[in-house]
DNA sequence: AAACTCAATATTGGATACATTAAATCCAAA
DNA sequence: TTTGGATTTAATGTATCCAATATTGAGTTT
C-alpha cells in the first residue's frame, strides 16, 4: 500500500467513522472509485480492511454495506476495553514498575492536576487532556509488557465512537465536562497509588471501573443525536 | 474474495501457521502467486489480510515476510483470552442464562463425564472433546450478550500455536493427555456451578484460570520443536 | 392477470499490462 | 582499494481488460 491507497482508506474510515456515510449505505467499488478519482485497486484493497475492521459488511457477490453498529456492540466493545486495560494495569504492577514508567506516569498526574486546579476547563486543556490521557494509557499498556493487549485494544477501538478519543463533547457544557474530566483524572491518580503499592486486584479493579467513564457518554448525551447508529 | 481468493488465504494461513513458511521468511507476491499457480491479485489479497491478521508484517514497499512471534506474544494472548474469557463467564451471569444456554452446557458436560469416565482416551475421544470444549464457550461467550468479545477473541487467537485449537497433544504420552483433560473438564464444570448460581465473580475467575491450562502446553511441550518460534 | 423463463445489464473477481519506487550492482574517481 | 553516484533490475502499486455471476426486467405462456 502506497500513499495513495493509504490516503484511500482513511478516507473512508473517517467517512464512516464521523458518519459521513450513513449506516446502511451501500459501497460498491465503481461508485466510490469514481468518487475518489481513482481506479477500482485500491478501493478494493480499502474496502476489503475495512470490512476486516468491522466497519463495512460484505453482501454476497453485490459489495458491501456501511455496518450499522448497535448500542450493544458500543457497549460491548467498552467492556472488552475495561478488562484488557484492567490486564494491562495488573500485569504492569505484577511485573514490576520501572523508574521511568512510574516517572512518566506521575508527570501525567501532575499535569492534569495543574490543568483542573483553576477550577474550570476550555476547549485548549480538553485537547490537551486528551493527549495526557492517552500517554497515560499507553504506558501502562506499554508497561504491562504483554504484547497482545496493545493490538487487542486497537482493533476494539475502531468502532464508530467507542474509542475514548471519539468521545464527543458538549461545547456549551464545559461545566460539566470538567466535572467529568477531572473525576477520570482522580481515577487516574487512584490506579497509580495502586501500582505504586503493588497491589496489582486493586490496580485492576479500578483501572476497569475508570474505563467505564466513557459510557456514560454513550448512554447520555452523544448517541441521542445518532439515531442511525442505534438499533 | 470468491472461492479462489479464499482457498489461497487458508492455504498460505495454515502454511504459516503450520510452520511450513518459516517465521522470518520473506514472502514476495511473484513468487507466492507462481507458487500457487494464480495471479497476483488474489495472493495481494490474501497478504494483505494476512498482514492485517498479524500472521504478516510488511516489509517497506518490499512485500512481507513471516513474523516470528515470540513467546511473550503467545503467552500474552493466552493472558488476553483469560480475561476477555471470563468477562463472558461474568456477563453470562449477569444477564441471566436461559434454560437453553444452560441445557447445552450441561450437555457439555455429560459428554464429557462419559468420554473420561472410563478411564484413558484415544484420539478419537480428544477429537471428540475437542468439539464439546469449542461447543462450551462459544456457548458462554453467546450467552455474554456482548457482541464485542467474540471478534476479539477471534483476532486474538490466530497468532500460531496461540488457539485452543492448536494445541499439539503428543500422541506417545495419551495418559498425560488424560490427565490434563480431565482437569480441563473438571474446570467446565466448576465454572458452570458458579454460574447456575449466580456467582459471576467466581465464574469470572474461574474462567480466567482454564484459560491457563494452554500455557503448560506453551511452556513445556509445543515451543520446544520450534526453536524458530521463540525468541 | 400472474408466473416463469430468458436475456440484458451491472458488478464483482481475476489476469495482465504499465508506472513508480526502492534496492543492488557496477563503474568511475579519488 | 574504497566510496559514491548512477544505472539497471526487480518488485510493488495502479489501471484496465476479461470472465463469471447475480439481479432485474421484459416478454410470453398458462
Amino acid at each position: 500500500m502506497s500513499q495513495a491507497s493509504h490516503k484511500i482508506l482513511n478516507t473512508l474510515r473517517q467517512m464512516i467513522v464521523s458518519g459521513a456515510l450513513a449506516p446502511g449505505m451501500k459501497l460498491a467499488e465503481i461508485p466510490t472509485a469514481e468518487m475518489l478519482g481513482v481506479s477500482r485497486t485500491p478501493v478494493r484493497s480499502a474496502l476489503a480492511t475495512l470490512a476486516q475492521e468491522g466497519l463495512l459488511e460484505r453482501i454476497h457477490q453485490r459489495g458491501f454495506h456501511v455496518r450499522r453498529i448497535s448500542k450493544e456492540e458500543l457497549v460491548g466493545a467498552v467492556e472488552v476495553r475495561s478488562v484488557l486495560e484492567g490486564l494491562a494495569a495488573r500485569q504492569a504492577v505484577e511485573r514490576g514498575l520501572s523508574n521511568a514508567v512510574l516517572e512518566t506516569l506521575q508527570s501525567c498526574l501532575d499535569v492534569g492536576d495543574q490543568l483542573f486546579a483553576k477550577g474550570h476547563i476550555n476547549e485548549e486543556d480538553i485537547a490537551h487532556y486528551h493527549d495526557i490521557n492517552k500517554r497515560f494509557h499507553a504506558t501502562i499498556i506499554s508497561a504491562s509488557g504483554n504484547p497482545a493487549i496493545e493490538p487487542a485494544l486497537a482493533r476494539n477501538e475502531h468502532l464508530p465512537f467507542a474509542s475514548p478519543n471519539a468521545i464527543r463533547f458538549d461545547k456549551n457544557a464545559l461545566d460539566r465536562e470538567f466535572q467529568r474530566f477531572a473525576f477520570a483524572h482522580q481515577q487516574h491518580h487512584t490506579v497509580v497509588d495502586a501500582m505504586r503499592r503493588g497491589q496489582g486486584a486493586r490496580a485492576e479493579a479500578l483501572m476497569r471501573e475508570h474505563a467505564y467513564v466513557t459510557i456514560r457518554y454513550v448512554d447520555v448525551d452523544d448517541f441521542a443525536n445518532f439515531p442511525d447508529t442505534i438499533k
